[in-house]
DNA sequence: CGATTCTTTGAAAACAGTCAATCTGTGTGG
DNA sequence: CCACACAGATTGACTGTTTTCAAAGAATCG
């Protein structure tokens, strides 16, 4: 599992040996089937994970029981739920796996351990910060720019891997409409 | 103006004098008149602005021309556009003053010098960056979990101050609506 | 005051949600 | 290995919401 993670860093950010072996030794393998949960709103989310395999979501429910899906996380991708991560409040949100999944985790205050310890460690989660704020910025302006059937095309474009390993329902709740609506836009799409 | 801004930071950080001294160094004085342009798309957002006064916007705009206010923000708030400020490409959006507004700017590579030469500096940024994700998030599970009405009436108790002093057609630009459906919303959230 | 910007209104059409029903595919226990 | 349950996807009919376009009413500023 960590020979994953391991080739996944290397090709973005150069460590020692030793770097990787520090690394190694705070993390912990994880397995989780399919409908398991990683973090159950009302916990503290006090690790960081990175997946090895399969796909987790990240997501919340109103007082009706509505779910919406903020993030869809697969193979070689972090996932947290940061707002309780760096907090250390109780998350409002639930981390759940769409498939079987294998995972790598870390301590809060181990990662942040690395991070000091490994120079190239932390630059590399700077970057991938910036990433994900660049992501959410584009995230919102679509939210308020676009209709539902660009952000369903353009979802479809832009996240191929992940549109055809997860249930439309859950691809609706990530968008912002409800199923039944999703199922028409795709009909109407489709005869074009 | 610089004392605005010295005030700001002290609140919230524990710099020296010589550290002060040396951010000021670095920094240019700008004023800027109602609706004048910091950034238009297409350039690159090479500078950092801290707001002493006024109001910014920051928004894109479509290939009809409708324009999308993807963030607002008031005298004692940073503002740049994230994307090109720190990945060097042009921007998409523009930052234009709604009210006669003064900041402070300084280019990124001297910032970036400041924050490596004041640790406590850099530690207050990464906050800020930190509270900026955690609002941005909370703003897409809004965008997909709450109605128009909701995102209204939530924006007017969470911004109070933005909001009295921004024109109705803008909100609506940032809540996703256009300018008629928030006047009627207004209308019917009035009379209950 | 006149011009511009901002806000509201009306009517029709497009879009999305709700509820109930049906259809499809998958997987598990007998 | 089959049957049945269950999760997922679609459809129809109806209701409610939002957009669009056109117009007109306030408010603000030089």
């Amino acid at each position: 599992m960590f020979d994953i993670f391991k080739q996944y860093l290397s090709e973005r950010a150069s460590l020692t040996d030793k770097e990787f072996g520090l690394i190694q030794s705070l993390s912990k393998e994880n397995k989780i089937a399919k409908r398991e949960f990683v973090l159950r709103e009302g916990e503290v989310s006090r690790e960081l994970l990175f997946i090895t395999k399969g796909l987790l979501r990240l997501f919340r429910t109103d007082v009706k029981g509505n779910e919406y899906t903020l993030r869809f996380a697969i193979e070689n991708n972090w996932m947290s739920d940061r707002e309780s991560y760096l907090t250390g409040n109780p998350s409002n949100s639930n981390i759940e796996a769409i498939e079987d999944s294998g995972m790598l985790t870390w301590k809060k205050e181990d990662f942040d351990f690395l991070k000091k310890e490994i120079p190239a460690l932390q630059q590399f989660m700077k970057i991938l910060v910036t990433m994900h704020q660049i992501t959410n910025q584009n995230r919102i302006y679509a939210s308020i720019s676009h209709s539902a059937e660009e952000k369903y095309l353009r979802f479809i474009e832009e996240h191929p891997s992940i549109f055809n390993r997860v249930p439309l329902h859950m691809v609706a709740s990530y968008l912002g409409v409800t199923r039944e609506t999703l199922s028409r836009i795709r009909r109407h799409a489709a005869h074009k």
